[in-house]
DNA sequence: GTTATCCTCATCTTTATCAGTGAGATACCG
DNA sequence: CGGTATCTCACTGATAAAGATGAGGATAAC
């Protein structure tokens, strides 16, 4: 037996807040931890293994994405569930490709959450009605459909695309990463060449658009 | 007598929760009603005439920036305290402009919103050490210029902001408003300084966020 | 009519980006 | 095992941006 363990993670204190009064209300719930980045829900996953980890998109360092695809090696148990500020096509296709099994926009209603929760405690998958029908799309394999037509972006690429969208140059970023300046704009060309941009600029843009950074 | 009345807008249903409960830990305050966007807010307030109006900065059709200055016409009692998901000057700046006397960033702790909340019922302003810093910065050598910091942008500037953050390089910019391109570098050298921003990246972010440009 | 602001253009130096190409290492998959 | 993808680093060269200064001309405000 035992309750739902569960991980919240959200650089913002008072929505994790709100999350845990959500998880508060049932008495077979529970909140085994919390992280504020990214790179401290994969850390907390590995060493709590909860049953199911709740990750905002918009975290700093590491995204709510990145991070849910580490957790998925080194907690295979738990289920994910994300949060994101605002809808979008991108992240709706990144979310499925991480195999993210629940995804909720944070202006759903918090009922909604409860939902999703007891959806991901039995297993079962949790997504909003607008997600599923992207999905369905999908499934259909249509040659023409856009989702497919884009080019995959890789792990280490997304999170090179948050850092320089966050406003670091290619040296600070190969600092942060502890990697050469040269493989840092090796990924950054590539980065351009699949979206088809041509600045920084555009790239900024992206990034907001598909809700890796905020403005 | 009467306990502290406190109006809560915020487009995110689980924010909200998260901020009543602050608000609930304390048998001298009230949450009187709630709102999901600015205009909204900006009903409710003049309605309930509450005590605090507890605003996010971004919420739709109106923002809590913009509802803030309506707010401060149609009800004068009102203590506004604005919320932001990421610190930004142009924010303080933005927000001391509005004559807003509470600004808080979403990652500070829960705690700093009590503290908020018990300096504004006693009507003494309250912000982030951070924020506090700009003002001392910006009070420095005028007594009656809260507001010298914030510099104004030229038409000229604006337009080139917007093209920049619209992908266009310098010299695209010379070329399309048929001007050297000495000169467009000295313009956004001006808007650099003047913004204190240091890149394009964060220049497209600010042109973002100021609805300059879309994402 | 002096002041202030804005727009304009310039020189100079240093650093960053963009683009193309090649290639070794590792890991996963059928 | 062989193929594919990813991540890594490198070289070359062209272009753009960042930061600091100076300065002339137009216009609107005091």
């Amino acid at each position: 037996m035992g309750s739902l363990r569960i991980l919240v993670a959200d650089d913002h204190d008072l929505m994790r807040r709100g999350i845990k009064t959500i998880i508060a209300s049932r008495k077979d719930w529970e909140v085994c931890g919390e992280a504020v980045t990214g790179a401290q829900a994969v850390a907390k996953a590995q060493e709590l293994q909860p049953d199911i980890a709740i990750l905002d998109i918009s975290m700093p360092e590491l995204n709510g994405i990145e991070a849910a695809k580490r957790i998925r090696k080194t907690s295979q148990k738990t289920e994910i569930l994300v949060l994101s500020a605002h809808y979008s096509d991108q992240i709706v296709r990144d979310v499925m490709e991480a195999g993210i099994r629940g995804y909720l926009v944070k202006s759903d209603s918090s009922r909604d959450l409860s939902t999703a929760l007891d959806s991901l405690a039995t297993h079962r998958p949790f997504y909003t009605s607008s997600v599923s029908e992207i999905m369905l799309d999908e499934g259909r394999g249509g040659t023409k459909s856009p989702l497919r037509s884009k080019p995959r972006i890789t792990s280490r690429e997304n999170e090179i695309i948050q850092l320089l969208a966050e406003g670091k140059s290619s040296k600070d970023i190969a600092v942060s990463l502890n990697i050469s300046v040269k493989t840092v704009e090796t990924h950054r060309a590539n980065i351009m060449r699949k979206l088809e941009l041509h600045s920084v600029t555009e790239l900024v843009r992206y990034a907001i658009r598909n809700s890796i950074v905020e403005a």
